[in-house]
DNA sequence: CCTAAAATACTGGAAAACCAGTAGTTTTTT
DNA sequence: AAAAAACTACTGGTTTTCCAGTATTTTAGG
């Protein structure tokens, strides 16, 4: 890896300390990283950040204290040399963008083999991007559906869709935001066609979906 | 421990390298405890189980192919000398009442504490039930929570829940099984019923939220 | 085999949602 | 001040969902 004697310093952010012993391990034997601290809060993390300085943050998102999605926010900001590379689980796609646009160079499942991890680390020092192959398909899914494509919703439309996604029949939200029942459906209707969707449950799903609630 | 030189064999089926990694080495200082084999399929387990014994199986319930529950019980009706011990990530509550009805002698977050899954695996070896700390929290919470509010749906149920996510209509979903709309109709009325939704929109948005689609 | 649960299907009627188009009024932006 | 965008509201009609029952056939478990 060419690095001469220069360790690439690793910090490793989960809740679970199973996920850390493995990730541990998988690192263990090269000699060029260099696990430096393991928390297993957000707040911990921080906590670290601020007195010490690290390469390489391996970051679950999902933290019992402050999400991961936080996190990363705050130290893609403050600690310009620190790059964070993200963990989850599969399926939880919507998180993966909210992560990058966060500021995350890279991410992985936590299926990750030991040569992906290694390989992922070593490019994101390198000031690359990396997301594992996994990932890359779910984005290619994801780009055109969640990010591509989501509509602007203007207020009272957001405002409207959260009523509808709560439940609310249209006579309720119009006595709710005293307006006609068919301005509301009017609304309604929009946000069918913005979003895409042919009837109420899909558009909730998609609303869902794409966290616009 | 006293168990002479009677090792305990164990068997780890997780479908995440990383989560083997991290139990193989919580589990590594523990001489009367042998780690046997790792499956990260439950084909790959199942095929172990014909050819082999083990006296404790590691479950994670969330495998690629078969569903951990439904190995449980394959385990525990077939294998009357190996016990298993589930394992999730919390949030999963449902699925813990799932395996203990399927069998399953204990159950463990996978934030366990490589003392808690010693004692876990020990108790549970001598015919003893154990359960996490979190998981006895959780199952408080959620005997009135998952099981007195989250409807047990039958398998029809399911599917019709899923293509009303999806979007589709009442007429759609009776093509697409071959059923009449009316019977569709009634489905539609009795999961709203079993899950508290007044209209469409809350049973799609109850429905995402308890992960029954 | 028998029973309970699940799946199937119906009647008939009310409410809500969906569709297409138009258009006036306010607010925001340029 | 003009243009664009957002919010408002309507007509008139179709489709879908929602509600309250009832009832037969299948299926699964003891």
């Amino acid at each position: 890896m060419a690095l001469g004697n220069i360790k690439i310093r690793v910090v490793i952010v989960d809740d679970h300390p199973l996920v850390i012993e493995g990730l541990k391990s998988l690192l263990k034997g090269h000699k060029d990283i260099k696990v430096q601290a393991c928390c297993t809060t957000g707040a911990e993390a921080l906590a670290f950040f601020k007195q010490h300085q690290a390469d390489i943050v391996l970051l679950d998102i999902n933290l019992p204290d402050i999400s991961g999605t936080e996190i990363c926010k705050l130290i893609a900001k403050q600690y310009t040399n620190t790059y964070v590379i993200g963990l989850s689980t599969y399926g939880e796609r919507s998180i993966v963008n909210q992560m990058i646009s966060n500021g995350a160079k890279g991410y992985l499942l936590k299926n990750v083999t030991e040569s992906e991890l290694v390989e992922a680390i070593s490019k994101v020092y390198r000031g690359h991007y990396y997301y594992g192959i996994e990932i890359q398909k779910a984005m290619a899914n994801t780009i055109f559906h969640t990010l591509g494509n989501t509509p602007r919703l203007t207020k009272r439309e957001k405002q409207i869709l959260k009523l509808i996604v709560s439940g609310k029949t249209t006579n309720k939200i119009a006595d709710e935001l005293f307006i006609s029942p068919l301005t509301v459906e009017t609304h309604r209707r929009n946000l069918m066609k913005k979003m895409n969707a042919s009837n109420t449950a899909s558009l909730v799903k998609i609303a869902i979906e794409k966290v616009l609630v």
